[in-house]
DNA sequence: TATGAATGAGCCTTCATTCAT
DNA sequence: AATGAATGAAGGCTCATTCAT
């Protein structure tokens, strides 16, 4: 088999702890909601996972791994750089603003992230991913082909995460407030702007 | 008497709270540990605010407010309008990325609104007292002039606060990775891009 | 004036424990409750009954004199001693099971007493008292006429209260058990059937 | 094994509980004080009985039934029905009168039912179990033998139980008041009365 | 006489963790 | 590999009591 039974058991408490979270935050999950997510006892879930900690830094390198995904998918379509660009600024507000567990439980570590010195590296590593993702489209699409941003070309992915990440909160905080079609033209009209391209008709 | 004994009282509990939660997060703050911090008893705390929720929602409107406050005073020097929108993105920024005792019990509170339907509202109210104080701004300075925006002048004030505050997240994530000159000029020359201005030698 | 202010307000505050006694026990009861009632602050309470112990004391004294006072009207019409008896009957059932205040707190405190050696000579000076009504009346009506019942005189009305008592405790219990028409009746048979009298037609 | 680990302590909880409650009374008695009679943590206790409340209405439940399993065999004895009949009382008597912890907690708790939604159920089907285990013996030897009481058959059992109870807290109250003789004999008298029997010689 | 503020012990409950099985 | 039982330290909250005013 391809995994070892073990292996599988572990796998399921990170679901079971992502489905958890993901619905009542860190502050109020313990390991025993999670253990009755995972259809186990505590001493199971201590048995793979001697600390809560342990757990929690396992459970948000799986989270970020699953959001990182997600958005890995919106870069293959190739057409225009400038229809790529689009359909991927899409896709990476949607990744984020969709409420995914995932996404969500991103969002909750990061703000623990500030108290919680083992869980600080993993996020940094988190965005330092998501940037080299943006940076490999822009090298590929713009830069290749002579076109430069008017910032620093280093700083541009900083930017564009930023922004998707701050918006997406006040997207939870009001839902109502940004539609996604306008967060995605403005973000769309904001890089064209960046590149001194001229809109498209 | 200026301010009654109570007053007093109920007012060093919240700056005591501030300052526990900004060391330690909500998650890891308990009401004993804002009681010694503020140097009475626990059973005193329970006298002024009755419930934890009562506490960290006056908890959290001060330090909105706090944060509100800072930031309001970036607005004032007048110049050019140029020199005063760059002025003033330097205070947003700082105001935020200093870490500020308030500025840390937003952001961490901000997460908790997650899964908190008391905290949302008054998380709500900020991000549009936010928005208003930059329209504000916007108004007086550029739309007055004739000077229009790429995007819809509503959407404007959000994209920058989310930029702000997503800016800052990474900031306090990885302290070294953004530099706050690095910072304000982005966001400068992409507000230039937006407003269709010449970048200023 | 006839009272002083002092003395009116110890009193609202027994009338007060006694009401929020009556609603919530013993056990649910704190001196806030009780001061709440009063409209008086924790203070005031304290001032007049330096310790929740002796306020009980005074509580369960007045609430004791109630009762007992409530029934004394019951032995006043004097017509036939049968027709006296009756009635007698009905008024002490009455007092007891129509859930007033006072009998309410008559109860609930007559079981804290059991492990309450300051409450418990109140309880059996209620209970002396209690019986010696009965007495006197048995005395006046009964005895003075020569009949005389099968069993101990001085223990006839401690059968009585215990009666009475004990069914109460049931009717409480469960209101439907016990029609009040049944229980006068009986008692009244009881009683005819102890003095050997022929049952009235 | 006979019993899984877990009963046993479950069992010497309650058991415990018993014992603490007919020392202290339910409105002194804490979990602290049960689990350190148990021998156990609070930790345990709670582990078994996940709120007091459950572990209150267990212990309610196995005081009725001890109490109602001594009074049982008060009527095993059947000789003629008059000797069985005073024998029964004075089993009846005893069981309430020996304070025997059960029968303390069961007064106790009695009281508190009055302000307990969920305790006066089972109160009520304590009741309902006293009156027919009397029922059951009036029925085997005195109305199958054509032996009638003045009063309504279904109110006698009532009655008996009434005063019973009744009785026994006027010699918690004041100990010496009541002999348990006295007690005895006049009930017994009482219960010829009512038959219209003869007195024994 | 009365209040408002404060205390500190104690209460019920939760929870991460341990351990024998 | 997993469970059930148990622990002990907190956690939020209640409450009788004290005391300056």
């Amino acid at each position: 088999m391809r995994y070892k039974k073990s292996e599988i058991s572990a796998a399921q408490i990170i679901d079971a702890a992502i489905r958890v979270l993901a619905r009542q935050g860190y502050a109020r999950t313990s390991l025993a909601d999670i253990a009755r997510e995972a259809g186990m006892s505590k001493g199971a879930v201590h048995y793979h996972y001697s600390t809560k900690e342990t757990l929690i830094d396992q459970v948000l390198e799986t989270a970020c791994n699953a959001v990182q995904e997600k958005t890995l998918n919106a870069w293959s379509n190739a057409e225009s750089p400038f229809a790529s660009l689009r359909s991927s600024l899409e896709a990476l507000w949607t990744a984020r603003a969709e409420r995914t567990d995932e996404a969500l439980v991103v969002a909750d570590l990061l703000a623990q992230s500030l108290y919680d010195d083992k869980l600080r590296p993993r996020l940094a590593e988190y965005y330092r991913l998501a940037a080299d993702q943006i940076t490999e489209h822009l090298t590929a699409h713009f830069f290749a082909l002579g076109i430069r941003p008017k910032i620093p070309a280093e700083l541009l992915p900083r930017l564009v995460i930023g922004l998707l990440d701050g918006l997406v909160m006040q997207h939870f905080v009001e839902p109502g407030v940004l539609s996604p079609e306008d967060v995605v033209n403005s973000i769309e009209t904001l890089a064209f702007s960046l590149f001194e391209l001229p809109q498209p008709a």
